[in-house]
DNA sequence: TGTACATCAGTGAACGCGCGTTCACTGATGTAC
DNA sequence: TGTACATCAGTGAACGCGCGTTCACTGATGTAC
C-alpha cells in the first residue's frame, strides 16, 4: 500500500500550511484568501475546510509552527553559552542563521505580531511574552545579575528580545545585499553589547 | 458665498483621509476597500478618484500626516531638554502623551510599518531613518558621548527609536487598563535608564 | 451687472471578477463480519 | 480471503456579495466678456 489515508491527509495538511506561509511572505493573512491557498495547493476551495475552519484558524496553526522554529534559535543561543566573552558574536551569529534558514517563519511572526487577525496578534504576543520570560530565567543565571530584582530582569529580557526582533525585521525587510545585511549585523551586536555594559553597571533600585 | 469649491474639495479630501485612518485602527491599508472608504464619507466610490488615485496613494497621503505628528513629538521632546537628570521621565511623559493624542497616527505607522503596501512601508522605513539620524545630532550634542563616533552614534540612536517604536506599539496594542499602562510606561522608563547607563559607560572602538 | 461658456466634484448604472460558503456528489480507503 | 457497508478527502455547481474601474451624466461654481 502507498499511503494510509491519513497520510494523504496530513501530506495535504502540510501542502496548505506551506502555501499560506508562501503567500504570506507578499503580503498579510488578513489580505489571504481562501481561494487563493487553495489554487496554490492544487485543491478545491471547498476541499479547505477538511483540514481549518477559516483562514484565522490556519493562522493560529501557523504562530505555534513559527514559534518551534523561533524556540528551536533559542536553544541553539543557549546551548553555546559557555564563555562571556563572546556571547554576543555567538548569539548574533545564531540569529541570523536561522532568521535565514526559517526566513518565512520569522517573516510571518514580524507580519502578523502588528497586523495580523486579532486572534492571531494575541498568539503572538503570548508567545513572545513566553520567550521573555524563558530569557529572564536565563539572564538570572548569568554572573552580575545576582543583586537584580525580578521586574527589573523582566525589563531588560523584554529589551533584548524587541531589539532582536528588530534585528530580525531589518534582515528580513532590506536588501538582501552582503554589505547592507553585514552592517545589520555589525549594528545588532554593538547594540547588544552596549546593552549588556548597561547591565552590569545596573543596580536594581530597593 | 459660502464655501468655495476649493474649500470644499479639500473638505472632502480631509473625510476621506480621516475616514481611511479611522478603519486602518481595526485593520490593515491592505486589506481596506475604497468602497468602505467612499461608504463611510458617505461619497460615491467613483469620487474616490477626484482625489486620490489608489488606496496606496491615500496611504502615502497617510504615512505623511502621521509623521508630522510624529515629529511634533519629537520637537516637544527635544525642547523640554535642560537637566540631565530628569530627561528620562520628561522624554516618555512627552512620549506617552502624544501616543494618546494622535493615537491614529501612531497605530497607522506601527502596523503599515511591517504590513502595509510596499511603497509605504519603504516611506515609513525611509522616515524613520530620518527620525533616526535627527536624534544621532541631538545626542551628539548631549555630554559624555564626545568621545562617539559616529557610526556609534547612529547605533544607539537606533537603539532608542526601536525602543520607543516598541513602547509605543506597547501602549497602543495592550488593554487600556490604568495599571496596565503604568506598567507599559514604567518599564520603558527603565529601559531607556539601562541603555543611557550603558552608553555612559561605553567606549568607541577606534 | 448680465450672459454665455468652461470647469469639475460628485452621480449612478454597468461590467466582469474573486470572494466565502452551501450543497449534493464521487470514489478510493478502511473496517466489520 | 471475500463481501458488504461506512468513512471521508476531495469535487463541482451554484449562490449572493463586495470589489475596482469604465463611462456618460448633472448641476453648482467659476470665469471671460
Amino acid at each position: 500500500m502507498a499511503e494510509t489515508r491519513g497520510e494523504r491527509k496530513e501530506r495535504t495538511r502540510r501542502a496548505i500550511l506551506d502555501a499560506a506561509l508562501g503567500l504570506c511572505e507578499d503580503s498579510s493573512l488578513v489580505a489571504l484568501s481562501l481561494r487563493q491557498v487553495a489554487k496554490e495547493v492544487g485543491i478545491v476551495p471547498t476541499a479547505f475546510y477538511r483540514h481549518f475552519d477559516s483562514i484565522e484558524a490556519l493562522g493560529l496553526a501557523l504562530v505555534d509552527e513559527s514559534f518551534v522554529s523561533l524556540r528551536a534559535m533559542l536553544r541553539d543561543i543557549r546551548r553555546g553559552d559557555p564563555s562571556y566573552a563572546d556571547i554576543v558574536d555567538l548569539s548574533i551569529d545564531i540569529l541570523v542563521q536561522h532568521v535565514h534558514q526559517q526566513r518565512a517563519h520569522f517573516l510571518f511572526i514580524a507580519r502578523e505580531r502588528g497586523a495580523g487577525p486579532p486572534a492571531v496578534r494575541e498568539a503572538i504576543r503570548h508567545e513572545i511574552e513566553l520567550c521573555e520570560r524563558e530569557l529572564a530565567t536565563d539572564l538570572a543565571r548569568l554572573p552580575g545579575t545576582t543583586a537584580w530584582s525580578a521586574e527589573d530582569l523582566r525589563i531588560l529580557s523584554n529589551l533584548i528580545v524587541m531589539a532582536m526582533v528588530a534585528t530580525a525585521e531589518a534582515i528580513l525587510s532590506a536588501p538582501q545585499r552582503a554589505d547592507t545585511q553585514r552592517q545589520i549585523v555589525e549594528t545588532a551586536r554593538t547594540q547588544l553589547r552596549m546593552v549588556l555594559v548597561g547591565a552590569l553597571h545596573w543596580k536594581s533600585r530597593t
